[in-house]
DNA sequence: ATTTATACGCACCAAAAGGAGAGTGACCCC
DNA sequence: GGGGTCACTCTCCTTTTGGTGCGTATAAAT
């Protein structure tokens, strides 16, 4: 159960990796993996994942459509940091009116399966933290 | 294969429950696991959850020193929203000067395993990730 | 008497994120 | 020749986010 790598921390595993105190080296890579999850770990990118999951292959206006919400500004941002990260190609078909591809590459499927348990949890325990909140707010 | 759930968006996984076109609940219920994940998944968040789970229980200047980079008042900010949705437990002992102990409750910690998959997500992908980004930029 | 320590709350300000809407280029349709 | 389509880009503006520093209560230590 300790060996149970969903209940290790980054410097427990870290440290197992070193079998040392962690050094100058560990704490370059865990600061590159926490900046990494900040920037992958936004609400767009992960709706954006989710819907391409769906869909292998969506053009621009589809995916505007599918993800609800979105303005266009955000989801070029978006794509586009997908695309500089590895996560989705984008083929651009020289037609008129233009016609742009996106569908995930095997990174970005990977990424997806490691969100979806966040979104397992956060369909599993929804309703508990409704209730947290609303216990929290009565005070 | 297809029936793992970690390869399933959140679509899916309702239409296997209601075995129909989503209805106007399941719909309720995604914007609310949406919205739910999007105040979850920032980066402090993220953080304090990781070394709440290193050190069972910490105390406010603990966790800031722990933390590294967090303002006092994004701490303060963070501790609070995690309180209001039930992942920690705040305690204040009435001593001078003041003494207060956060901690994880069974909701933060869950949540935490559910983040673990993005943690070694991150770890293993990183080097790749990065490799995309140079070839992206050396354009 | 002054300093120190703790865990904040508050007010102010700078920076960043994000939305709205207009513009673009090239072609097809009427 | 006017309008429509697509995938944007660009500009302007508002909102949100986050940092800094100050104030506070209280007792022990110097």
């Amino acid at each position: 159960m300790t060996d149970n790598p969903y209940e290790a921390s980054p410097e427990r595993r870290a440290e197992r990796l070193a079998e040392t105190a962690p050094t100058e080296c560990d704490v370059r890579v865990e600061r590159l993996v926490t900046e990494l999850i900040g920037r992958v770990a936004d609400k767009w990118t992960m709706i954006i994942l989710e819907v391409l999951e769906e869909h292998k292959e969506l053009r621009f206006t589809e995916l505007a459509r599918k993800v609800e919400g979105i303005s266009q500004k955000m989801l070029t941002q978006t794509l586009r940091h997908m695309e500089r990260d590895g996560m989705v190609t984008r083929t651009i078909h020289p037609v008129i009116p233009p016609r742009v591809d996106y569908r995930l590459t095997p990174l970005g499927l990977s990424l997806g399966a490691a969100f979806c348990g966040v979104w397992i949890w956060a369909e599993k325990n929804l309703t508990e933290v409704e209730a947290a909140r609303t216990a929290f707010d009565a005070r």
